[in-house]
DNA sequence: ATTCTGACCTATC
DNA sequence: TGATAGGCCAGAA
């Protein structure tokens, strides 16, 4: 049954998942261990997308379930960019070290060896 | 309604 | 060689 005047708000069936969820979805499929890049996962979801919008999607991680591994995602030059919005910062180093990615300097070691790109990883 | 920012990347000058 | 501009979507003031 359907409410003649009821909007449905409890009736979150959008088409398309909202860009942050896919977003969420792609970094939760992501293996301890392994590091990814904003560009790659903004590359897996379609070419239209801009790495941009992927750290939004982070920002909006804080309250999101289940809880997404935003530690493992860091700019394309292996560093964690998104290090200072960890609580604690050092929080995201910690993780990384705590599943065997060394860093130095912010900067993840190594890198391309620790790098996981979806495109080959899900890759169909 | 408009304006601005935001954990980026790529291209161009 | 380095610096600058543009691009994309969503949320907040």
């Amino acid at each position: 049954m359907k409410s003649p005047t009821a909007k449905q708000k409890d009736v979150p069936a959008p088409r398309h998942q909202s860009f942050f969820e896919d977003v969420w979805d792609v970094v939760r499929q992501i293996p301890p261990g392994r590091v990814t890049t904003f560009g790659a996962i903004a590359k897996y979801l379609g070419t239209k997308m801009s790495a941009r919008m992927v750290g939004w999607a982070l920002n909006a991680v804080h309250a999101v379930q289940p809880p997404v591994p935003a530690h493992r995602v860091v700019n394309r030059l292996g560093m964690l960019s998104g290090k200072a919005h960890f609580s604690p910062p050092s929080s995201m180093q910690e993780a990384l070290e705590k599943e065997g990615v060394l860093i130095k300097d912010d900067i993840i070691r190594n890198f391309d060896k620790h790098f996981w790109d979806p495109s080959t990883a899900l890759s169909l």
